[in-house]
DNA sequence: GGCAGGGATGTAATCGATTCCACGAGTCCA
DNA sequence: TGGACTCGTGGAATCGATTACATCCCTGCC
């Protein structure tokens, strides 16, 4: 692959007039740009961006670290936040962490050891101490859905808590009283805000929320099938089930299903975040919507800042409810009810 | 940020060293090497992987060039891929095409300036001079899914012909003789694939595949909706619709709720790529599956075989019907049946 | 005792860029 | 005419690693 030293030999000029050339430098003959342009040309030449990112100290690349890909919940926020950065001339690296802390760790160490130029986390756990001291370095670091409190790194998410009260409100007046909910894993600020948001709501309603109806989930499908089986075999089931996610509310779906019960009949659902499957399912899921597009761009936004040394701001959008048919009687009858995620 | 020269002046010893013990280099005295360790630690030292990529021409980290993030079937296949390549030692940069030529071009040119250590790409076109260049130039590069012809790339990817060939005989045993497929991009060869094998297969059963019949799409949702709508208005609309990826199936759904028709009565559902959302469907859905798990481990052992200089093989693996509710009469009551992707 | 061989180590070149500094030539103005 | 300044350019240092080569010292064997 030709290097700089190639071009500058074919259009007969140094190394240095070359990266002139390539980098805009107004300091250039017209005539050696023009060599020079050809020269690149005629060689397919590409600046070797490893050279060049060791000799500037800057990768134009951010780290972002999902909990999990197969959730479409991360998948649209990967998509908008690589779009934005794109826009801004960054590119991302996407690190999985599946919900594993030690994945997580895994990630966050090889994004740093690539020296890019900033981290965007969704943390599955309380933090490391990896991830805390990359932090204190000095790291460019936000926080995006999840967040970890008491570090200084700003935080763009959403709140759900009015979209929650809005929910139990829609739920109340549907005449359940037995709410449920499958919480997410304590150690993320979702799973254990969202809880504490439907508990809040729930005793405007004046209703408990026993601790028989909270299940403790993990995000993933498998836990919302486990922690639903569960409530079906209380002497006195819910009538509701909310589920923090969407994934678990798959979960959730498939063991009301397996039991041969029906939705919202037998038991009704609700899940924390919209994705587009739920217009499809049997019944459509009633749902809260994050603004999923504006939340990655504006992570985007807050890290580029505080790359290029402004002052990133955190930032809260709010989520909003998206009625369907999964809790009972449905929505006054209109065109298909289309998702927004 | 603390480099090799911090740690070799702490522990009293030249770079070499330092460097032979990073890398486990057999002649370094066990005195220097407890030395050097000790300094890493206290200094927190974590090798700059751009200087050691510089310096070795090789980064260990691939890069993957999807067609749509948001597709099920292809963040499953961006998982394996991920879990595979960090098994063998590699990091995964993944691109989205989002199915845009031009923004496949971006990150194929991304990566290559990268210095990725090879490319997997599921071509979102008939390929690029981009790409055709660089694969001509001796980039180590394997085909996943989608490939372009001509091109001497190995290529993992699912034969879908026998599936196709199943649920053509499913479609026809439930008494369903007008036939409609919403196709991909025919650049794209699962798009062009898929036709000829549902073409081949509907002779089989004296079954024309009228151009009417044949919808264009683009593998997105939306020309899923626009075709089936044209199927819809037909003088002759067709029994079934098949649509060729999720997607656009999701699309049909929509577009025959919006109708207010009913699917299976009033027009039957298939689609390839199987993903767990089509369990949950009203109706499920009757899919093929592909082994996307297997195609993204086999694609990465491909890749890494070819850049560490073993020769790589093409593999093609079998799809297969998964039989639901959405093209008629349900198969012999069962447990719900699950996904498999 | 001397020499060969090998282990441990350091020096310095190198990868491909960017950029500071110096230098020559040309321009402008006093 | 000469000095100051600007502009275009090249040489060389630099980023942080790896590694070829040289050196030194120790051991073992004849």
């Amino acid at each position: 692959m030709a290097s700089i030293k190639d071009v500058a030999a074919s259009a007969g000029v140094s190394v240095a007039t070359v990266s002139r050339v390539l980098n805009g430098h107004p300091s250039v003959s017209a005539d050696a740009r023009e060599r020079v342009m050809a020269a690149v040309a005629a060689l397919g030449y590409r600046p070797n961006a490893v050279a060049r990112s060791l000799r500037t100290d800057q990768t134009h690349t951010l780290g972002l670290v999902i909990s999990d890909v197969l959730n479409p919940y991360f998948t649209a926020l990967a998509r908008s936040v690589e779009e934005e950065a794109r826009a801004l001339g960054y590119s991302v690296i996407i690190g999985n962490a599946d919900e594993r802390p030690e994945l997580q760790d895994h990630h966050v160490r090889n994004l740093l050891d690539r020296r890019i130029d900033g981290l965007l986390v969704s943390p599955t756990d309380g933090g490391s101490p990896l991830m805390l001291d990359a932090a204190r370095a000095g790291t460019p670091m936000v926080f995006v859905d999840r967040w970890i409190p008491g570090v200084d790194v700003p935080v763009v998410r959403a709140d759900g808590r009015a979209a929650v009260r809005d929910l139990v409100a829609h739920l109340y007046a549907l005449g359940h009283r037995r709410l449920a909910i499958i919480a997410g894993p304590a150690a993320t600020t979702t799973g254990s805000e969202r809880v504490e948001a439907f508990r809040a709501a729930l005793a405007e309603y004046g209703l408990p929320l026993p601790d028989a109806y909270i299940g403790q989930g993990d995000f993933q499908a498998e836990s919302g099938r486990r922690v639903t089986e569960g409530f079906l075999d209380l002497p006195e089931p819910p009538d509701v089930v909310f589920a923090a996610d969407n994934l678990m509310a798959l979960g959730a779906l498939d063991a009301v299903r397996a039991r041969g019960l029906r939705v919202p009949d037998d038991i009704a659902l609700a899940a924390f975040d919209d994705i587009p499957w739920f217009v499809h399912t049997d019944p459509p899921v009633t749902a809260i919507a994050q603004p999923t597009g504006e939340l990655g761009r504006a992570a985007v936004r807050a890290l580029v800042d505080r790359i290029e040394g402004r002052t990133p701001r955190s930032v809260t959008l709010p989520a909003r409810l998206v009625v369907r048919r999964s809790c009972g009687e449905p929505p006054t009858p209109s065109p298909v009810q289309r998702s927004t995620t």
